[in-house]
DNA sequence: CCACGGACTGACAACGTTGTCAACGAACAC
DNA sequence: GTGTTCGTTGACAACGTTGTCAGTCCGTGG
């Protein structure tokens, strides 16, 4: 019987003694640059694959100032949302060979800018993606410039802000014009509104197309028609039932994103009413279970995974040098519009419910 | 103008010059190691807060065998799942100061094995979390425990595997007999049954269970009323469908996960069945939709997040030296049983059906 | 008064990698 | 033949931390 033998996880030494070579060539070689022989460099990469040697994260970061991670920040309950965001960052990420520093925060800590460079700097991370509320604080973004830690925001503006810092928006206003709009054109002319969180950036951006479009359409905006609330399943459970109490009842309610939709349409259920032929519905970000309930919710898509995934790339290019073909292709602040999905809950207003 | 000053992120150096001890004596307080005088600790914890000390997780564990993340790795389509596994880990890390690396990952991949030992290597992780169905695939443990590499399983089994490698465990079988034994106990006797997916030992889990509660309460099984499928609304809407065609229709349906039966939902509701008086409806998992959907549905409760904490606790008492309190409180594996939620998609049958 | 043990402290090397700089040989121009 | 340049390679130090081991100081017992 064999002793039981400790396979020790190679390093780049045991590479280079191996293939004849000074620790440098190796090193020369994983990091692809110029400057050594192909021979050379066929034969240690045969070496390396031999012994199936991998660079150690910890020893690179800690040698070179650059690291290779990313951090992604949020402060959201909704699970679909986040990992359409850590996939679309990881995905970035694997493609670039960097790690991922996960960090659910609360948005609300007085301490959250002393927190956030504190996990840079203990994790070396090279930047950090920002997520909705975070993005939309400037105090933070100008904390996090000062003390130079690159970032990215992800956030909802109508246009590029163009402040100087990097960032990917999405034009929350301009789909809540489309989703009004579909709902006038069925012949909705009360149509409610119920608000999202108030430190989303994203609700005001879509209560203002909800606006523009009534405006565009000649329907004054009623404001008992308008709820405040979260982005919530029973933020719009109550909105609705508020709403159903009116003397003059909306014939459609457009809910700020696709749980406060799903809360009406618990509540239209509760109250006895048919969704869609008493009441349209329409939510926002087309989460699985828009598609899933029923009916199915009509809704504006916005493929949040593509978006981070899109931030994580304008991250990486800040962080390479002029010249490389990732800051060429990304350097810009790129914005996104989601789409208009009809599905079951919005229909045609019936004649029946105007008298 | 004061020149522009860079203030540079102090190391042990920094701290060592202004207490004017030694390094080692700053690396001692660091990690609360005795035989430090009482006054040198407080005057090197003065000076650590004042300047702001952070140690380098990089350098730490390149330095120390021993490194300060943990990785936890997943493959499941279940948003509201994974983000309550990652949260009850970090939840543990954050509390015993780990890091976390999340891994998402394609079970079915041949080289998975390959791809987690690299990962452990590359990013000095100190364990694996594996989350269901990785934690299952027996190969994939002896591949990592032959290689040494520290882990904790979370998966289904009604009682501690013993097999001498760690584990949290959930006891699904029990959790679906007691959903069985509602059912029979509101007076249903024809009860069909979806399989969640054949690759997470959760599915055969909870058919046991099913069968089990059937056979106590002298009802014999109709193999017409259980279906297989995955995981997932598509399946349970279409597995319900089948269901709905048979000449004798169900007057209940156990969908294994909250996901099928709201796929039942969706098919009742499309096919005019009245949930609960026509057909009561049982979901597993307690995920947010299953209190959102209407009615909503009677489900089992798991606290994933409670349990993958406990995993994670599991997982770092292995890694520490025998002795240690986490060490002691976690050293065994431990058991979870999820508990029955009744809502409103089941009710007593409608003796009208029975005829 | 000296030896001794214990509590505390510090000098130094090491972890695995990359940046800096110098050295080597070949090719080329003069 | 000499000087210069270029492409390739390697020796060495350094990143920030901890493990090892050898002190130093003080109090105690002989």
């Amino acid at each position: 019987m064999p002793a039981a033998v400790d396979v020790k996880t190679p390093t780049i030494r045991d590479v280079a003694q191996r293939a004849k070579v000074s620790l440098k060539t190796v090193s020369r070689v994983i990091n692809n640059e110029p400057s050594v022989r192909a021979n050379t460099r066929e034969h240690v990469l045969r070496v390396i694959d031999a012994l199936g040697y991998l660079p150690d994260l910890s020893a690179r970061s800690l040698r070179s100032a650059s690291s290779y991670a990313l951090g992604v920040v949020y402060d959201n309950p909704n699970a679909y949302y986040v990992i359409a965001v850590q996939n679309g960052v990881l995905s970035a990420c694997r493609e670039q060979g960097f790690g991922l520093q996960i960090h659910p925060c609360n948005a609300a800590s007085p301490q959250l800018a002393d927190e956030l460079r504190d996990l840079v700097r203990r994790s070396r991370l090279a930047g950090l993606v920002l997520a909705p509320p975070m993005s939309e604080r400037m105090e933070l973004v100008r904390f996090l410039a000062g003390n130079k830690i690159p970032f990215v925001r992800i956030l909802s503006a109508a246009e590029d802000p163009a402040d100087g810092y990097p960032c990917v928006f999405v034009d929350d206003r301009d789909a809540a014009y489309e989703i009004t709009e579909h709902l006038i054109q069925l012949g909705h002319q009360r149509i409610g509104f119920l608000w999202g969180g108030a430190e989303h950036r994203s609700s005001p951006e879509r209560f203002k197309g909800y606006e523009a479009a009534l405006r565009d359409y000649g329907i004054a905006l009623d404001k008992k028609l308008v709820i405040a609330g979260d982005y919530s399943f029973d933020d719009g459970f109550r909105g609705a039932r508020r709403l159903f109490a009116l003397r003059e009842r909306p014939t459609a309610i457009f809910g700020s994103n696709d749980e406060i939709a799903a809360g009406v349409l618990a509540a239209a259920k509760a109250s006895g009413i048919d969704v869609p032929y008493e009441l349209s519905i329409a939510g926002f970000e087309d989460s699985p279970f828009s598609k899933q309930s029923w009916p199915a919710l009509t809704t504006a898509k916005q493929n949040t995974e593509e978006i981070a995934r899109r931030a994580a790339l304008r991250l990486i290019a800040e962080l390479r040098p002029a010249g490389d073909v990732i800051a060429a292709n990304y350097a810009r602040n790129q914005g996104f519009s989601p789409q208009l999905v009809i599905r079951d809950s919005t229909a045609r207003v019936r004649l029946a419910v105007e008298g």
